[in-house]
DNA sequence: CGGGCCCGTCAAGAACGCGTCAAGAGCCGT
DNA sequence: ACGGCTCTTGACGCGTTCTTGACGGGCCCG
């Protein structure tokens, strides 16, 4: 599912984006100032941000620039100015694409699903993690052991890379099981138990005493670089 | 420096076009019709293509389609229409991005300056990719396993391309299947499987341990030189 | 000391993804 | 219109991966 960042001051521009977005099986979440999307965009990793310019707090090019700063997600511009300079400055700034008011929403779907293809899921990448004793690249999903390559299988990739969004933090076990297997797998279950053991057995220089993937009890696991 | 296509039956827009980009450190390289404008793409390798909808011999989506067929050359859609169903057919189709006349030039631009921005140098043909086994040159289409030439369809030549783009990267199914087949193949199915089969029957030296075409389970496939 | 809780470990069946094959459709040029 | 080449699509077998249940051990607490 793609998720999509709306940022508008304009509550109902918002709600009927919002509407149109999610009906057509998208995730939306929404902003309605410059700092707050800012934030939204490192925290809730969307695939694609629709930023409205004119925000209250600030300069619409400045957002821009910060999301940028930040991350390289697709960013389609919006603005009810007609102006081809504006236009022009959000184009050089790194904005995708440029859509201007009035416009209707089925085009604005395109656009979301053209920006999509075009940027894949970047900007959730994590840089490679590397260890004394082994190096994770996620991006290439290659994982280097003592120099040999190891080969972890798809499910053991999904749980690594969500304790390696926190390395040396505490991730409770109920986000890591929905994090990996979806909303529905709050409740207990084996999977956590056998995925740690699989990738101490794979990473660990002795799977017994682990030092990198290291249980907390009663709680959920923390990753040690 | 950025080659550009432009693809304009009027004489007077195309000389406009090639004077401005010219200005602004551009190369370019004009079409007038359908069929040439796909010929100069796999020709003239252009980083970026500016495509004048309404064309004498072919219909527009029906350029477009040709040239996805041949290249993942950026694409950008000049219309005289202002209906947003020929926007979203031609986002949909795999235009990069779509103009609508009257525009003015600095706008086109900016827009050539962000498609080829975001699309890199795709479009650029590659250079030869030699191994102890085998010698590809894409340029010129031309295979040689062990000194003896060897027939590459056109699909098995453009599989092969988005696999060398990025060779011993990971391209993922929905990458590959996308650059290949156009942006509406996100899905599974059997493509990938058919091809990578046949490329390794073609090159490999041992199609049943490839060394080059390596499978990564769940998730694509990397080119190893 | 005994019991409960939680974790690690193991193994077996199910489900899945990949490689392989082959038949049919579509698209050329002759 | 014909023949050849490609592309597409379905089917099948096999190996890998996932899932699930069972069992044992350590730790805390009463």
């Amino acid at each position: 599912m793609t998720r999509v960042l709306v940022v508008d001051d304009d509550p109902r521009l918002q709600r009927t984006l919002t509407i149109a977005l999610r009906a057509h099986g998208n995730e939306v979440v929404t902003a309605a100032d410059g700092r707050t999307a800012v934030q939204s965009v490192l925290e809730d990793a969307p695939d694609v941000v629709i930023l409205d310019l004119g925000l209250p707090d600030l300069d619409g090019t400045e957002v821009l620039r910060r999301i940028r700063a930040a991350s390289v997600v697709p960013v389609i511009v919006l603005s009810a100015r007609h102006e081809s300079d504006d236009k022009i400055e959000a184009l050089d700034l790194g904005a995708d694409d440029y859509v201007t008011k009035p416009f209707g929403v089925e085009e604005l779907l395109a656009r979301v699903r053209a920006a999509v293809r075009r940027g894949g899921d970047l900007g959730r990448h994590l840089g490679p993690i590397v260890t004394d004793h082994f190096v994770l690249d996620f991006a290439e999903r290659r994982a280097t052991v003592e120099g040999e390559d190891v080969r972890l299988t798809p499910t053991e990739w999904r749980v690594l890379e969500a304790l390696c969004r926190e390395p040396g933090h505490l991730v409770q076990q109920q986000d890591l099981l929905r994090a990996v297997w979806g909303p529905s797998y709050g409740r207990e279950s084996n999977y956590l138990r056998v995925y740690a053991n699989q990738l101490r057995r794979k990473l660990e220089p002795d799977p017994a005493n682990p030092r990198h993937l290291v249980t907390e009890p009663g709680l959920g696991y923390r990753f040690n670089p």
